[in-house]
DNA sequence: CCAACAATACCGACCGTTCGGTAGCAAACC
DNA sequence: GGTTTGCTACCGAACGGTCGGTATTGTTGG
């Protein structure tokens, strides 16, 4: 292998192909990147990508199911440990943001698939996870309402907003070069709960918060 | 050909071959639809396709460039003769979700471009022109802080927010089959204006709006 | 006469995948 | 202790197919 001078342990030229094909699905996307460029990229032979992950697809699918796997069981134990319920509205977009900070490359290839067409080869399995990280968010807000936080009538904007808010601050993290500090999602959650009308603060009546 | 039983006018069959190729463009991705696919759903020639696009790049060129440029005229249009800045901060947003209306083929198949890989052969195109679109977002709401609607310190808070609503509404719209009416860009403007704290309300001490 | 189409065939390049194989190593057997 | 066997982890070469695109020849309505 190319690209190593000792002898890699059991998995890692496996691992090795994953996070090279992460990357080349990031820049180019799935269907405009060659099995030739991963193994090229990577310094192997194509029949042993084939022996790893048995299909393109296969490689595909093993980059983003454990991950998004991960994240779907981190927001659900969030949902229902975090007692406080704008820590824990809080918290569902800090775990959206940990997963990007995690691995910036295969955000950019799942966001791809996320907002891209669900009739191709890897759009229906994404199509799930979107229901149920969207589920998430929604019962994180539903807290918010359980505790008089948020009005019940305003559960549907409020989504709107939340999910704007992870989407905007990942992709301008991802391809525009901005900071997603550890600080971001209370900054931002704050911001959606007192609202931008300067007119009312000059009253000098903020929110409690 | 197979889809008309008229004879066609002049540009006729180019518009048919455009809608077509934004429909399956829209389904399964730039790279994934061949161009044999292209004009046995047309029901055209491979030739026919090339006289009037020159290439398949031509053809997907052609479908965004004159409608994102409209967007773009528009956009500059309302930011510039709109005199009060919560209706052209609105305006920004509907000129958005008509875009959308107006052909939501069209419109999926720019956002698998505006939110996927950059190196591809379609993803510089979209670049200079996410960058305009943002560009007019951002006027809008200096003409709110101009006006002393929005705090001139939460700028970049807001239009994180802004860019959310206008994506999620769309997408919302293109994949969820949730409604995109006339009234939503006021009532998002207004929520955002406004924020979510229930605890304020309860004050009796609504924004003026 | 020519723009705007068509059918048919073909091109070089590349695609995802499989074939038939080798190298290194550990365990079992004599 | 040496040989044989079996396993894992890789390989170069090639398969059968599709890709984007072009060439040739033809038709037809304005």
């Amino acid at each position: 292998m190319a690209t190593s001078t000792e002898k890699p342990g059991p998995g890692e030229v496996a691992r090795h192909i994953a996070r090279v094909a992460a990357r080349l699905f990031a820049e180019r996307g799935y269907d405009a990147t060659s099995v030739r460029e991963i193994v090229e990229a990577a310094g192997v032979a194509k029949p042993t990508l084939y022996y790893h992950f048995q299909s393109k697809e296969g490689l595909a699918k093993a980059l983003i199911a454990v991950p998004l796997g991960d994240l779907l069981e981190r927001l659900k134990q969030i949902v229902e440990t975090e007692s406080d319920p704008v820590r824990c509205l809080e918290g569902v977009l800090e775990a959206h943001f940990a997963f990007c900070r995690d691995d910036p490359d295969r955000s950019r290839f799942l966001y791809a698939l996320l907002f891209g067409p669900k009739a191709s080869g890897l759009g229906s399995n994404t199509e799930c996870c979107k229901v149920d990280l969207k589920h998430w968010t929604e019962a994180a807000v539903r807290r918010c309402v359980e505790a008089g936080i948020i009005p019940s009538g305003r559960v549907d904007a409020c989504m709107t907003m939340c999910r704007g808010m992870i989407v905007i601050s990942t992709v301008d993290f991802l391809y525009g070069d901005k900071p997603l500090g550890e600080d971001r999602a209370r900054v931002l959650v704050a911001d959606l709960l007192r609202g931008f009308d300067a007119r009312r603060e000059r009253d000098g009546r903020d929110s409690p918060l």
